[in-house]
DNA sequence: TTGTAGGCGTTATCAG
DNA sequence: CTGATAACGCCTACAA
């Protein structure tokens, strides 16, 4: 305790990390040069760099952005909110998203509502609190209260996987009620009639089946039996589901389901009962998931150009984000059908 | 612009969003009372924190949690890497991580390594820099430099899927190898012999077909034709596995797939060419993916509790972060051979 | 149980 | 092109 080492340059005698000042300290330069050598680096002279570049790698300084974003308002971090990430459905699009945002050097805050069942407006109040800078939401429905506080806060956000004119500011999806009406016309002008359906308990699976039931409407067709499934949807559920409908003793020619999963199953089931798909048995799917076009039989279903859906939304909100000029705030991906063999 | 309307108590002429300070000012109350009412409840009176609530009400307070993990030194998020989440195998346990995360009041920020491959170093750079309290790594092959710097930082580390003596931190996970050797007893018990293998290229699948390699060995195979496929394995990719190996024009027995969904291709190619499952060719897959044990065949594979990895993962990383004992640095889930009917 | 003083590490602003 | 100064919004001491 009587006489300390004297303090070497940079921090051997400094608890935490080394910060700014450590750097400028051993370069000899300002700590705010430094902090525009690496942000903004046509600002400084390239031999100006180099040095900063040699007390970065000499000191093992590592940039606090919690600081950085504090100082600076913006975060370079995009907030998503999904409801689950364990439905095939998704994940695509989420993959693409964060591919595309780390193109623009940002990072992902992925919240997922979960078991738990966290309300998503709870779930994006908390998020609010680390001032991202972007917000990706599923889906058109959000409480009032929600629409308000994201109004009120004025971060631009994107909705996706649906389709409205009137998003909260940017939306990037396709319109699940069209997607119904072209089922509905596809399976109509094949010849079908008796329909079943199995149908997962999802906001916009619901969109779809008003579609279907619009759809069929003008042909005299008013109701369809329909077996509700829970989320995630998966093959079992399927089978589970054509049984059920052939409890009910109706006779049917084709089972529309609400996700390709759902399809599969019923199609197993059907095997598994020795009826033949589709000569006895149309089943037609949603959202092309990657099993869909090499199953035997290929799955008849709608294809959904979900990494576009990713890729968009990246695109559109980092360029408001960025002041660049946003052509479009809402961008209809579309979709297709695809028929194939099972329907 | 004569005479400005007097300024009301809030921010009627303050541009930014309510801080602290404006919610004390409403309140009555010292900033710092109002953020122990925030974070520690229990030091404040009742009543106090109802003052403080209605005045957040009135403000429309959100806390800003860049400017409190700068003074508090602690961001509550928690940093996950993983190579890519339209893996079907990590999915579920990244949905149980961050739905256990959440439970303690933790976000997680999602880095995915993604198509553009950039380096697990580079990303886990990046993410230092937002100073997360605890980090989630995929896996336990990571740079010596990656370590290094890991270790120097000092922020609580989990590798999760796979399992080793040595983790940087701390480990949730299981042995590949073991689970090769498994593999490799099962079939072998069953009689089969003349083995393919339709494989994933990734890291721990590699550890498993080395797992399974030693497991044959004693019985004289030496050698199994492989078919290598790029990730994420799909249905696909498992028809075409066959396809291939059949074009070799050795015959096979049994056909080892380093996951399900290979698997179902491979069932589903062996259905086409009117081969019988399992009385012709067994199939074996990896992972109990949800719909293994509902297809038809029934898929025989190895159960991982994908949940269990990531909640167990978020338990020791959060108890770690907070100060409670960690009873075990290495946890291992374990597996579990399902003999189905596939093989 | 509540308040005061000071600092967390960075960047915006303005000056040179 | 570089530097000095003053925030950014909150929290950890310590004191009352």
């Amino acid at each position: 305790m009587v006489a300390r080492k004297s303090a070497q340059s940079t921090s051997e005698n400094r608890p935490g990390a080394p910060t700014l000042d450590d750097v400028a300290r051993v370069s000899g330069l300002s700590p705010i040069t430094i902090s525009r050598a690496l942000n903004h680096p046509h600002m400084v002279r390239p031999q100006t760099i180099e040095k900063v570049n040699a007390a970065i790698a000499l000191t093992g300084y590592i940039p606090n952005l919690l600081a950085g974003g504090l100082a600076s308002k913006r975060s370079k971090m995009i907030a998503v909110a999904v409801p689950q990430i364990n439905n095939a459905m998704f994940v695509d699009s989420i993959q693409a998203l964060s591919d595309q945002l780390a193109v623009y050097g940002y990072h992902m805050l992925l919240c997922l509502a979960g078991y738990a069942q966290q309300s998503e407006e709870q779930l994006v109040s908390a998020i609010l609190s680390r001032k991202p800078d972007g917000i990706v939401l599923t889906g058109i429905n959000h409480t009032q209260l929600l629409k308000k506080r994201l109004l009120l806060t004025g971060v631009p956000v994107v909705e996706i996987w649906d389709l409205t004119p009137t998003p909260i500011d940017m939306l990037v999806g396709f319109s699940h009620e069209k997607v119904g009406n072209d089922i509905a016309g596809y399976l109509m002008g094949k010849g079908y009639r008796r329909f079943g359906m199995v149908w997962a308990d999802d906001e916009r699976a619901e969109i779809r089946r008003q579609g279907i039931l619009a759809g069929v409407k003008p042909h005299g067709i008013t109701d369809i039996p329909i077996i509700r499934v829970p989320t995630p949807a998966i093959l079992e559920l399927g089978r589970q589901g054509l049984v059920q409908l052939m409890a009910t003793g109706q006779s049917f020619d084709a089972i529309i389901c609400s996700s390709d999963a759902l399809a599969q199953g019923v199609i197993v089931e059907a095997g598994i009962n020795g009826i033949s798909v589709p000569a006895e048995l149309a089943v037609m799917g949603f959202g092309d998931l990657d099993f869909a076009h090499c199953c035997s039989p290929s799955i008849s279903t709608v294809h959904i150009d979900k990494k576009a859906i990713g890729q968009r939304a990246a695109d559109i909100l980092i360029a408001k984000i960025e002041g660049r000029p946003v052509a479009n705030n809402i961008v209809d991906v579309g979709f297709k059908l695809m028929a194939r063999q099972s329907a």
